[in-house]
DNA sequence: ACAAAAGTGTTGACTTTACACCCATGG
DNA sequence: CCATGGGTGTAAAGTCAACACTTTTGT
């Protein structure tokens, strides 16, 4: 390998990470604004380029938190984003991750080196974005989707466990659709996802609501 | 940006495909060996740099190409590999491809400037291999696992159709395990992967059976 | 006692599993 | 006519979808 031959010299890797929330039953994403060039002014999701001394998740979580402050969080690698023009300044692959969190939880930073502001936006309410973070952020939302079915993801949004009225609220809010309560509740325990705990908690109406919490691990379903 | 800062200089994005066959009921990947420094004389799947003017998926295409003369096959991005030391000459991350084909169909090169054999290896007798490669291996694997049952990824293996019998042996292959031949059948057309043609053929007996062919697209099933 | 939401069970439709016999063709 | 594998049906168990009433608590 030549390290100095132009076909591939000069190329990076960015780290991005859709970091999404649900609150009051609506699903939403941290954008970040830019301070710098390219796409000086414009909102992007939290991300950037990768060191040399730092696995792939690792860069993640730092710039994560070098843009926002937020820190601690379990995120998921899920797909690379390598067309060829997708950033001005030089070639770029971007390995994307996905993770939730409840935002109430952390204390975003408005304002960093690199960022003049950052927030949590709907997803039917997203601004224009820069880079291709717009097609990043579709394929995160399908990810999300298809993990909340079959892994542990949601245990981060409700670490100290949540009630079954509350859990069917986000899934409707993340699925975008409605479900019978009775059938909801034995699917998803039939999912293998959740247990018991012994504790009560009050979610909406008087009568408190079972709390369960996420398992730390799901063995995988047979495939076929 | 700065493209010279030392935290993220010299970065390079290798392009990796797993490519998979399936002869007589065994699964089986295509290696190559190195003929230049690192990994010389060492099997590798097959890759290699990508080039600043070529998307993901193309670039894994030219490599394979150029290293086992195959073209014209359809192959599927499915995860990034980036451990900061699996590459020797500089910080390389992989971005990963499975794919798979009827090795009867093509031939292959056995020496090409950059290799100096190459060959299918049954996924239980594979030699040691460079660079990470075993673990892309096995995450290949368990990748083509979840393909062939919600996707038409196998459409590549049997391009002018297939007979269930001979589909019920290729799913055995590569999930490692028996199946029913009734309930086989009702199962995978379930699936809607397939469907019928007005043909028939033999497989391995002497009763001609129908051939089948995977559909073009395949339509995602409902989440929850 | 009333309001608000939590909790629960049954039926019919469908899917899955286990299992055994007849059919078409070549030799 | 026999050998080889291809093709099919059924019954029992389990899963999924639709649907309404009772319970707990706060006020």
């Amino acid at each position: 390998m030549d390290v100095k031959n132009k076909l591939y010299k000069n190329q990076g890797i960015h780290v991005i990470t859709t970091l999404f929330t649900v609150e009051q039953g609506i699903t939403k994403v941290l954008l970040i604004k830019r301070k710098n060039e390219p796409f000086l002014g414009d909102w992007v999701l939290t991300g950037g380029a990768l060191y040399n001394n730092e696995d792939l998740e690792t860069g993640a979580l730092r710039e994560l938190k070098e843009k926002t402050g937020i820190e601690g969080i379990e995120i998921k690698q899920f797909k690379a984003f390598g067309r060829v023009n997708r950033s001005p300044v030089m070639r770029m692959v971007a390995i994307g991750f996905i993770g939730i969190i409840d935002s109430k939880r952390v204390n975003i930073l408005r304002e960093t080196e690199n960022t003049s502001n950052a927030d949590w936006f709907p997803i039917n309410k997203i601004p224009p974005l820069g880079y291709d973070h717009e097609e990043i952020l579709y394929d995160a939302l399908i990810e999300l989707r298809k993990q909340i079915v079959k892994s542990n993801i949601l245990k981060s949004l409700f670490p100290d466990g949540v009630t079954l009225p509350e859990l069917q609220k986000t899934y409707e809010a993340i699925l975008n659709k409605k479900f019978d309560r009775r059938n909801f509740r034995k699917k998803i325990l039939n999912l293998d996802l959740i247990e018991d705990t012994n504790r009560s908690d009050k979610f909406e109406g008087n009568k408190p609501a079972k709390v369960y919490k996420f398992k730390n691990t799901i063995e995988d379903k047979d495939i076929f």
